[in-house]
DNA sequence: GCCGAACCCCTTTTT
DNA sequence: GGGGTTCGGC
């Protein structure tokens, strides 16, 4: 590669840290970015320098991040700055990067050349399904609770073999299902997400000649989110840099939000034991933010123990204040929220600028009405997505059973979909045959379609179906066989006769399906010119192509352009985003943090989260409470998140609620300030840092105490029970009942006069 | 076998 | 409170 004669705009435009880290010399470098640092750019520009500086083939670079989105920004921005063809370079996720190794080396990674990708749904019938057909209840062995066992054993590149001496009795039952799956995804061809990053990874550790040639090949291994690697991404990222390879690696200890689904921090730390000679680079200066929500985000972070350490900066001035709000419950919160977005959208605000972030999908309930109700554009994201949604899974499972006859999760779902009179007695029949002679459900019908008694000839004709159409369209495009497969199926009809808006919705959905296939229609001669002129590409049929695609890239679900919305979010999907005006809704004990959190210590965690949240704002930053909230149809009290008392006070102003609210269940005019009375409020006073009263919640300030003198949410002992939070209470006087969490004994609902309660 | 009613669960989620 | 699942009647 010719080295570029210019090579100022790779750097011009960097800070001397990210500099340093675009420039070094190719040797390992662990980036801890923090938020707003310039984390993509520095990636990108590290890319091009290689390429452009270095003059390393782009051939020799493997980037890896976690989402689509992250990986095709990345491959754009790259292309902009550098003048370079890169396509044949592997940028993309570790699932897609997986995919593509094992789609080149199916027969070495001992599976079938169709293979499939049972998406996360897939695998939780799937794992039901062989629960079942071992004589286990489900009820004893939930599959949801099972499944995730097994995906975190896979994710720490576990085998059954590696566990099947340890443990008792509830690990040999699961090491049995975790055993049997295997079978059944091998036998229907079927591999899960995390199957794809296991095979790909004892693919490239177990068979020399593969590990030698990407070894030699990826010379330079960038990535992206390192905090959210897992033990199996590090594992695999270690096996294929070997010696030779050195690593690139980009993260933030303080954004780790994902322990809970397997990412392990100390991958940060092991880099650097693992890696001889890494060197550590900081990003600390913040080009997002102002300085007021930067100092709220250090002072909040700094309460945790465990950090790398890092203290974000700005050179941009402190900006305007973060506001507090104290709303009586999550309706007077969404409509404060909904009025403060009125303000700034009457200002310069586009709708887009302005985001509302919460812990649980639950909460945009409550927003979404609101902001109907006052005519905001909302978009939530996180919802269904394209390819989850049923009427697109049922068509899908045509065309995978056209493609491939042994794809069980397929046959399951399609077969009375529409209904076509096999019931569940015939399937369970089904099963027992398949079972019984260790063959898929296709070839049990085939075989022994006439021991099914009634449905035997509702079975035949289900199965003449299939064939028919696979008979059909054999010479026909990708979206005409799409387009034949709903209508021959009774799909269309189906959802037709179905009313409502959904059912609109539906079809239209199917239509969008036959025109998403068309992108995927290739020719044959060109699909055989781009296999000889790349060999360490995969070509895929267009079938192939567009049920990888389904099962790799669910849909985005990002606003399109010329869509000016407001945006709802949880804070988790809000990672890497940024906003002009955020609003963090619901910042209460219980909520954020989350009660399990607390439960189980988790706090750290909790507030990274909260971290995560405040940096998302450039310009202004909301917190809002509710004193009362419904939460699965209770009304309950909360308190203040703990959190608030961990940022600087004098970043947080207090804003009072407008005069004159009714106080909702209490009918009276009241105005708020009389029972507000005495709440001292953030920033109104005080010295910096100094202990500052916690607002008190109407429980506290209308007599305060539930019966008995406790308060919800406190911690109490009980003789027997042992320690527990209450959550609520139920009428008064001799007869009030209390219920209350334990920690061991689970929720109890306890007559107060005789529970014996201590407080704690 | 099909459909409506009771029942049960309930943080966060990408691939 | 709401959505998905299972159960029971037809």
């Amino acid at each position: 590669m010719q080295p570029l004669a210019d090579i100022t705009p790779l750097v011009a435009s960097l800070n001397p840290a990210q500099k340093e880290a675009v420039t070094a010399p190719p040797e390992h470098r662990l980036v801890l970015a923090g938020a707003g640092s310039g984390k993509t750019r520095v990636l990108v520009h590290r890319i091009a320098w290689l390429i452009a500086v270095e003059g390393v083939s782009p051939l020799s670079i493997l980037a890896v991040t976690f989402t689509n989105k992250a990986a095709s920004e990345m491959r754009g921005r790259i292309e902009q700055l550098i003048n370079v063809p890169i396509r044949s370079m592997w940028v993309g996720t570790f699932h897609g990067i997986a995919h593509r190794m094992l789609r080149l080396h199916w027969k070495e990674a001992g599976l079938a050349q169709n293979f499939q990708i049972l998406d996360a749904d897939d695998q939780v019938r799937l794992v039901k399904r062989v629960i079942r057909s071992l004589d286990l209840s489900d009820e004893q062995w939930p599959p949801k609770m099972v499944t995730g066992w097994i995906n975190a054993q896979k994710e720490e590149a576990r085998r059954p073999q590696h566990l099947a001496d340890l443990g008792d009795f509830t690990q040999r039952q699961y090491v049995r299902i975790y055993t049997a799956y295997e079978q059944a995804c091998a036998q229907s061809g079927m591999v899960d997400f995390a199957e794809l990053l296991l095979r790909a990874f004892e693919l490239s550790r177990d068979v020399p000649e593969i590990q030698a040639h990407y070894r030699r090949r990826f010379r330079h291994i960038l990535v992206d989110e390192f905090q959210d690697t897992n033990t199996l991404q590090y594992l695999w990222l270690k096996v294929l840099a070997g010696d030779q390879g050195t690593m690139f690696a980009v993260g933030d200890d303080d954004q780790s939000i994902y322990s809970w689904r397997g990412a392990r921090v100390e991958n940060m730390v092991r880099l650097e034991k693992d890696f001889p000679g890494t060197e550590v680079v900081r990003l600390e200066q913040n080009y997002r933010s102002t300085g007021t929500i930067l100092k709220a985000a250090n002072g909040l972070i700094a309460k945790n123990t465990n950090r790398l350490g890092k203290n974000l900066w700005t050179d941009s001035g402190e900006g305007e204040q973060i506001q507090l709000y104290a709303a009586f419950n999550e309706y007077d919160e969404a409509e404060f929220v909904a009025n403060r977005m009125r303000e700034h959208i009457e200002g310069r605000s586009r709708h887009s600028d302005l985001a509302i972030l919460y812990r649980s999908n639950a909460q945009s309930r409550v927003l979404e009405e609101i902001l109907i109700r006052a005519r905001i554009p909302y978009r939530i994201y996180g919802g269904l997505r394209f390819f989850e949604r049923q009427e697109i899974k049922d068509a899908l499972a045509y065309l995978r059973l056209l493609h491939n006859r042994d794809d069980d999760t397929s046959f399951e779902r399609a077969v009375n979909t529409p209904a076509r009179g096999i019931g569940a007695t015939s399937m369970e029949r089904l099963r027992e045959i398949a079972r019984a002679s260790s063959v898929s459900l296709w070839m049990a019908a085939k075989n022994a379609a006439a021991q099914l008694g009634r449905s035997a000839g509702n079975v035949t004709q289900f199965l003449k179906l299939i064939d028919d159409l696979q008979h059909e369209t054999r010479d026909m495009e990708l979206s005409k066989v799409t387009e034949l497969v709903i209508a021959r199926t009774g799909l269309r009809e189906h959802y037709r006769k179905e009313k409502g808006e959904q059912a609109e919705a539906r079809l239209e959905n199917l239509d969008e399906l036959i025109s998403a296939a068309r992108s995927f229609e290739t020719d044959p001669a060109a699909r055989a010119a781009a296999a000889s002129e790349n060999p360490d590409e995969p070509v895929l049929d267009p079938l192939t192509a567009f049920l990888t695609h389904a099962a790799l890239e669910s849909g985005e679900e990002q606003a399109g352009p010329g869509e000016d919305c407001v945006q709802l979010m949880t804070l988790h999907a809000a990672k890497g985003l940024e906003f002009p005006v955020v609003f963090i809704v619901g910042v209460e004990n219980g909520l954020f943090p989350s009660m399990r959190a607390v439960d189980e210590g988790n706090l750290e965690e909790e507030r990274r989260l909260f971290y995560v949240g405040i940096t998302r704002a450039r310009r202004k930053l909301y917190l809002s409470y509710a004193e009362i909230r419904r939460v699965h149809g209770v009304e309950q009290i909360g308190a203040p998140s703990m959190f608030l008392k961990e940022v600087p006070s004098e970043c947080v102003v207090e804003t009072r609620p407008r005069a004159g609210i009714l106080r909702p269940g209490f009918g009276s005019r009241e105005p708020q300030s009389s029972y507000r009375g005495g709440y001292g409020g953030y920033g109104s006073g005080g010295a910096p840092g100094a202990a500052r009263p916690l607002p008190r919640s109407i429980a506290a300030s209308s007599g305060g105490l539930g019966p008995g003198g406790f308060r919800l949410g406190q911690r109490v002992e009980h003789p027997k029970f042992g320690e527990g939070t209450i959550l609520s209470f139920d009428g008064d006087g001799d007869r009030a009942q209390i219920e209350v969490k334990f920690r061991d004994a689970g929720v109890k609902r306890l007559v107060l006069g005789f529970a014996n309660l201590r407080g704690l």
